[in-house]
DNA sequence: CGCCCGGTTGATACGCCTCAAATCAAGTGG
DNA sequence: CCACTTGATTTGAGGCGTATCAACCGGGCG
């Protein structure tokens, strides 16, 4: 990998501005002081299974990977899917993992010790802040979702997962118009509390609609605002209350 | 306010070894160092409002609040309830706030700068330690809520609701048997993404089986076994996936 | 080729929402 | 203390949306 290479998927990673505090240089295989080694995973892999000690967070360089709970009575619900630039163990930091996370694709991870983390927190304010920023966006970005998976209807939480990675994979604004969706349809229904031929027909049915195109695993969004729009339409007409 | 009673008050709120650290005495009106001053809130009574700027937490010493999202389209979303003990305000530390927060009772909260926890927490690592810890316990309740949101039926939505609810009124465990709602059932209905004539009948049924006995808005668990079983039942059986 | 896996499509059942009305709780004024 | 209002909660009857069960399709692979 190229230094210019390197430095530009740094600038994506939502721990680039720690890396950087960090006295970081691009240096192939790691790239600051708060990254001891990365890590290569093949489709399948586990990075993490949930209950066992876990004492750093993983930022994903490439590829991407799904977290799942096992519920008590052994059936694995879908948490999150986490994508290029997102970080892994913020939901576990000084505990057990939560959650088993297994990799969708063949990916790279940048693994991050939370005692480096500690050091370099205590020394730069920066640093302190943009960890906290990132905890906080995910806080915020699990309400959201929480809301939108508790009342909306199967075709806006579709909708929505698009809309998300769309956001996601690209740079903040939706602009990625040809997603690559590393998941299957079953962990897409999991995810959103569905089941999988609920989840191909409300696919199916924004394809009718002109709104997207399917092909397999590559969704192409067609009509941007369509596909907005249905995320931001309620299901009901209730009024406000403050009692 | 005794200042025995005040150290019992700050012992069990989240905050408490924040301030603990920040040379906490126990000043009424006001712990340590981090808050700047406690406010009173009547039933009723906006703490923040979402998109006006925010630049600190609230830890709530008495009474409850609610904190609702306003959708695009006006509809006000539940999004959580915080009772005394929890903080306000993780989701948009050093932002704008992302939601309303009202009071439901006469409450009162201990205000903390953002600019105070970051002096504090420079200077002691055990307070950063505490504030990470607290987020990231934020940030995993958040995730179980969200699959519980998106796969549970609408009575072990409400038993997860009211075994979350007893848990945390009491000191973790599930002891507190008399739950005194300070919500209405039309907020935990948005909470809970369901209707409230729903909840009404999950609490009738819940109360027709014995496991609860319902009065108002006070719930007394009858059979704590059998209320934390339906949290832990699936419905459905389909096996693991790691693709 | 035959098999398995992931995905799509169709017919039916069930759970929750919807609309409507009754019941209950808490004020308020006579 | 009672008639009345207002808001919150409960209960009932019926429709819609999603789950369920089943069949079918296409691709990878032994």
């Amino acid at each position: 990998m190229t230094q210019a290479r390197q430095q530009m998927v740094c600038m994506l990673c939502a721990m680039g501005p720690i890396c950087a505090a960090s006295g970081a240089q691009s240096v192939p295989g790691g790239s600051s002081d708060v990254v001891t080694r990365t890590r290569q995973l093949k489709k399948g892999d586990m990075l993490c299974i949930a209950g066992a000690p876990q004492s750093g967070l993983y930022a994903v360089r490439s590829g991407a990977f799904k977290t799942s709970a096992p519920m008590l009575n052994g059936a694995q619900n879908v948490v999150d899917f986490l994508i290029r630039g997102d970080v892994i163990g913020l939901d576990c930091m000084s505990e057990a993992a939560a959650t088993d996370v297994v990799a969708l694709t063949r990916s790279t991870v940048c693994e991050i010790p939370v005692s480096r983390l500690d050091v370099l927190c205590s020394r730069s304010s920066a640093a302190m802040g943009c960890l906290r920023t990132l905890m906080s966006a995910s806080i915020k970005r699990n309400q959201t979702w929480r809301v939108a998976l508790a009342s909306f209807s199967a075709a806006q939480k579709v909708a929505m997962f698009l809309v998300d990675m769309a956001k996601r994979s690209g740079t903040g604004e939706l602009m990625q118009l040809e997603l690559a969706l590393p998941m299957r349809r079953s962990d897409i229904a999991r995810y959103l509390g569905l089941r999988d031929e609920t989840v191909s027909r409300a696919l199916s049915a924004l394809q009718d609609d002109g709104v997207i195109a399917v092909t397999a695993r590559v969704v192409t969004i067609l009509n941007v605002s369509a596909l907005q729009a249905l995320t931001e339409k309620a299901p009901d007409n209730s009024p406000a209350n403050d009692g």
